[in-house]
DNA sequence: CCTACATTCAATAATTATGTTGAATGACGT
DNA sequence: ACGTCATTCAACATAATTATTGAATGTAGG
C-alpha cells in the first residue's frame, strides 16, 4: 500500500490516529493517563499487563501523537499530549454509546447479580437527594466537576476513591456517576465500593442527560 | 482473546469504533457521506476502488454504527449515522494536526512545484480581502459555514466546486480554506481550480485559527 | 566498575485486517 | 419469466497487529 498522492497521505495520518486508539488496553492507557503522568510499570501494574507489552503500547500511541515521554531517572513518565486526545476518546466513545445496544447486552450479561447493578435512574435519585437519603460520588476528573456537577455530590476521581471511601457512612447508599451511561469510571467505582462492604449503585446516565433534562446544576462547590 | 470481564467489554466496544475509523480509505468515505446520503456504486467511483472493496469498508462501518443503510429500488444508500460520527471525525483530525510535523512532510514532498502550493498567509489574506483584490471560497458543508466564515467567503462546498468554478473571472486569484490547516477538501479545491486554468492558493489554516486570531467572522450571510 | 532495576528492542507465533476474484442475491423493467 | 444491474457474499492470498519471550540498553547508587 504505497502512498502515492496527498490526499492519501493525509488520510493516512488520519486514520494512523485512529488505529493507535482502536484497542482496548490502549484505551484503557488513555484512561489511566488521563488523571497524571504515569511510568510504564505503574501503567502495567494498574492494566495487569507484561511491562513489555504496556511499552509497545505506549511507544505506539507516541508514534500517533498521543501521547509523549519523558525520562525521570530510572523511569520514563508517559502524559496525554494534549487535551484533544481525550475530546477525541470521548467522542469516539460517545458514538460508541449511542450505538449500544451491544454495550447493553455485553454489560448485561458479565453483571450476575442483575438487579444489583440495575442503576438508578434520574427520577429516583433526585427523589432521594431532597431526603438526604444517599451519598452521590462524581467520579469524572476534577476539571469537569468544577464545570458543573450533581448538587450535593462529591468529587472522587477514581484514583482516590479507596482512600475516600474509609469516610463513607455505611449505612447510607452511595451513587456514582460519570460522563454518560456507559462511562466505564461509575461501574468502577461501584464495583470498588461493594468490595469494600458498600451499598452502592450507579446512576443511569452521566452529567450531561441530568443537565439536558433541565435538573438544577451546582458549579465550582 | 475472549472477553472476560465487563470493563474489558466496554473498552473492546470502544476500540471497535476507533477501529472503524482506522482506515483512509474508511475515513475517505466519512468525509464523502458528510456531503449526504450516497449509494455504493457512487462511493466507489469517488475513489476510484473496487465496488466490492466499498462495500466491505461499508459493512464494517455499519457495525461499528457509523453509517445506517437503507434500500432504495436497485440502490442502497448509506448515511452517517449521526453528527457525533463527524466530530470523532473532527477530534482524531484534530490530534494528527497537533503532531503534524509529519504531515507537513509529507505533504511538502508530494507537491511538485512547492511555491504553487505555498499557503497563503493570515495577514497577507486580510489584506488582499481590504483591496477587493481575491475571491475567497469556504469549502465546508453549508452547516459549517453558516456558524461563521471569513468576511465576503462564498461557500462552495466540493461537490458543487466544479459547476461554481465555471462564474469565476479567471483574472481574480482564488483563496480557499476549511477546516483547518491540514483539512484536506482545500487541498482537494486548490488542485481542481488549477486544472481549470484559475490561479488559487489555499490559506494557511482554517476558519478555527482565523477566529482564534481575533479578525471579523460573518455569520449568516 | 558492579549490581539492581526500569525500559526498550528483537524475534517469533497467533490473530486479525485487507484486497481480489467470481459467484450469489435482490430489485427493476420488459 | 427473463435479463440487467447494484450490492453482497464467500474464498483465498497477503499484509498488519498483537502478545510473548528473552536479551539489550540506560540510569542510579554503592
Amino acid at each position: 500500500m504505497s502512498i502515492s498522492n496527498p490526499k492519501q497521505a493525509l488520510y493516512e495520518q488520519f486514520a494512523q490516529v485512529a488505529k493507535a486508539f482502536g484497542n482496548p488496553q490502549r484505551l484503557e492507557l488513555v484512561e489511566h493517563l488521563a488523571q497524571g503522568p504515569r511510568s510504564v510499570e505503574a501503567l502495567a501494574a494498574k492494566l495487569a499487563l507484561p511491562v513489555a507489552n504496556v511499552s509497545q503500547h505506549l511507544q505506539a500511541m507516541r508514534r500517533a501523537g498521543l501521547v509523549t515521554s519523558e525520562r525521570d531517572g530510572k523511569f520514563v513518565n508517559y502524559r496525554l499530549a494534549d487535551d484533544g486526545v481525550l475530546d477525541a476518546f470521548a467522542a469516539i466513545r460517545s458514538v460508541a454509546e449511542k450505538h449500544s445496544a451491544e454495550v447493553e447486552r455485553v454489560v448485561r450479561g458479565w453483571f450476575d447479580r442483575r438487579d444489583d447493578m440495575e442503576p438508578i435512574s434520574r427520577e429516583e435519585l433526585a427523589a432521594r437527594i431532597s431526603d438526604g437519603a444517599v451519598t452521590v460520588i462524581d467520579v469524572r476528573p476534577p476539571d469537569e466537576y468544577a464545570l458543573g456537577h450533581l448538587p450535593g455530590a462529591i468529587n472522587v476521581p477514581l484514583s482516590q476513591l479507596e482512600a475516600s471511601a474509609e469516610g463513607f457512612d455505611p449505612g447510607r447508599e452511595v451513587v456514582a456517576y460519570c460522563r454518560g451511561p456507559w462511562c466505564v469510571m461509575s461501574f468502577e467505582a461501584v464495583a470498588e465500593l461493594r468490595q469494600k462492604g458498600l451499598r452502592a449503585r450507579r446512576l443511569q446516565d452521566g452529567l450531561p442527560e441530568w443537565k439536558a433534562s433541565g435538573r438544577i446544576v451546582d458549579v465550582e462547590g
